[in-house]
RNA sequence: GCCCCUGUAGCUCAGCUGGAUAGAGCAUCGGACUUCUAAUCCGAGGGUCGCAGGUUCGAAUCCUGUCGGGGGUGCCA
């Protein structure tokens, strides 16, 4: 058994009800109670039902209850016109055993049908280290992308890689002024070019090196790769490097542009050509795709590319996450994929930026001027485990701002550590029951769940079973953040659980439920914990 | 001007596709280690959910207005 498939009885069972009753198609919502005194399960649809049959909430739940119940269910009470209902103890044993004996049946969550899922984030310009700002990106980014392939999606990773351009000229010129700086040539700095230490770094490397690679060959790698180990290192992967130079020599944007026009969505004007964005959505203006001097806007590459995502590699969804200095490009990459007939295959969200904050002070960053934070930086002062959690435990429309110092100073009471310390815990109760002889993986069909009465246990097992559901929830709202919530408030529960009642005790059967239990509730914090991308390290 | 995000406890934030007494972490105060990890637990204090209207059986949640913070806004990427 497994819950997701529990509540799809109910619903399923609610929707049958309703439509023998009153004739009506509705799709009932069947929810979980913020109070246990409320069941496992709990629908509003009587409320929502009285004005349409003219009946009183109370006597429409009444009515939906009198009848055979779901047989996953041992029973449904009406509490002020609410539908409460309670898992049979039998489907609670059985869900949380087939847990422990096949977590990859129990990690599966039956979404009703599979996608082929894109999901592209940080794509940085690799024009020097990543920063703070990526690094929530990635965090994001990747965590979202093992939440749908957990809810079935078959998803992959992308970084589209900024390799021409005019931000790569100025770091090029920049470049190769530092090197003939060094080499004691007179060279200026373009003033907007990039102006970092990191630049001096790699141009004196450079020339120690003695390569023959062109310079501004050398240096797109060299920044490239050193991006993509800090993604790894801060446990992001991309399936996908895409680069737009080459995607530019492709002839794809040609094409494009010729679609669009033969759809009658561009004119020229001022010797530019335009997008008549407008037509598509009433909030936005037109704007270039070609400019008067006969370049490629941005705006093109990127309609160009993003079509390519659903007509060359056939996605049925792609989420774009972008930074908030892009809340006007969204709505334009909306409207152009619109009038391209790939509506709603695209959603773009916007991550809100991160502020540093010092003392009491903003600190701008900026790439070009060279004030910045990186990734590498905040990895080797928080740490990769504390860092995540503290990126991902908010919503991304939340800005956010970082204060290092206190970053730093508190990371020993960053929540991820009491997340890691319940698991830490678990695994050495087990390990302690496991030289008493008491091998609870072993043992599994033995465990009589039904001696689990306390309120803590029974509240932890409850929390346990639900997990699916939040990783559902999470794929379907894309909130990345309702994981470390959960597993906040779900180490609660433990710990609380585990100081008030001992876990391997005189008797054998109740230890060995409660070893049951606690060994759930690690195998639940670890998937948790996997999906953010943190460790789940054994001791602490 | 217009568009998007945001305003909830001293601080950082959950809760927002309307639902049952507004939550967590940190901070403050008071308790709990002879026994499976005290990086823990228990208790206390702390709120006109920015403000004003509206819709509804029911609003932190939806709508309108308004004030504050951030971002975007016709040839940067």
């Amino acid at each position: 058994m497994n819950i997701i498939l529990a509540h799809n009885e109910i619903s399923n069972w609610l929707s049958n009800r309703i439509l023998q009753l009153y004739g009506l198609d509705d799709e009932p919502e069947v929810l979980e109670p913020e109070n246990p005194q409320f069941g496992d399960f709990t629908t509003n649809v009587a409320f929502q039902l009285a004005k349409k049959v003219r009946k009183a909430p109370l006597s429409i739940a009444e009515e939906i209850v009198n009848s055979d119940l779901p047989e996953c269910i041992k029973g449904a009470d009406v509490t002020a016109g609410y539908i409460n209902f309670s898992l049979s103890n039998d489907v609670i044993s059985s869900i949380i055993r087939n847990l422990l004996s096949n977590p990859d049946d129990w990690r599966k969550l039956h979404t009703e049908k599979a996608k082929k899922i894109q999901v592209e984030f940080v794509s940085a310009n690799p024009t020097g280290p990543l920063n703070i700002v990526s690094a929530r990106a990635a965090a994001v980014g990747s965590t979202m992308a093992n939440i749908l392939e957990s809810a079935g999606h078959n998803v992959t990773t992308e970084f589209l890689l900024n390799d021409t351009g005019n931000q790569i000229h100025l770091l090029d010129n920049s470049f190769e002024a530092r090197i003939a700086q060094i080499k004691g040539n007179e060279a200026t700095i373009p003033e907007n070019g990039y102006h970092g230490e990191y630049i001096k770094d790699y141009a004196a490397e450079y020339i120690e090196s003695g390569t023959h690679v062109k310079p501004e060959k050398w240096i797109l790698n060299k920044i490239t790769s050193e991006q993509k180990q800090s993604l790894e290192k801060f446990r992001t992967h991309f399936d996908v490097w895409f680069s737009e130079k080459k995607f530019r020599r492709s002839g794809k944007i040609e094409s494009i542009i010729q679609r669009l026009e033969s759809l009658g969505t561009t004119y020229e004007r001022d010797k530019a050509t335009w997008f008549a964005a407008s037509k598509f959505n009433s909030n936005i203006k037109d704007f270039v795709l070609i400019k008067s001097d006969g370049e490629w806007a941005y705006g093109l590459v990127d309609i160009a590319y993003h079509a390519n995502k659903f007509e060359e590699r056939g996605f049925d969804k792609v989420y774009t996450i972008l930074g908030p200095d892009h809340y006007g490009h969204r709505d334009r990459l909306e409207a152009s994929m619109k009038a391209l007939g790939h509506e709603d295959k695209l959603k773009i969200l916007i991550l809100q930026q991160v502020n540093i904050i010092e003392g009491s002070e903003k600190v701008k960053m900026s790439k070009r001027a060279g004030k910045i934070i990186t990734m590498d930086e905040l990895i080797d002062d928080v740490g990769v485990d504390a860092a995540r959690f503290f990126f991902l435990a908010r919503r991304m429309e939340a800005h956010l701002d970082f204060d290092l110092n206190l970053a730093r100073d508190t990371s020993d009471v960053n929540p991820v550590y009491y997340v890691q310390y319940a698991h830490a815990r678990i695994r050495s109760i087990l390990k302690f029951a496991e030289n008493k002889g008491l091998k609870v993986e072993e043992k599994i069909n033995d465990i009589k769940f039904e001696l689990a009465i306390e309120p803590e246990e029974i509240l932890l097992i409850r929390k346990t079973i639900k997990f699916p559901l939040v990783v559902r929830n999470a794929s379907i709202i894309l909130g990345a953040h309702l994981i470390p919530f959960f597993l906040i408030e779900y180490s609660k529960l433990f710990h609380n659980f585990y100081t008030k009642h001992r876990v391997v005790g005189e008797n054998r059967e109740l230890s060995l439920t409660r070893l049951g239990i606690s060994a759930a509730v690690a195998d639940t914090i670890r998937w948790g914990l996997c999906l953010c991308g943190i460790s789940t390290p054994n001791q602490m």
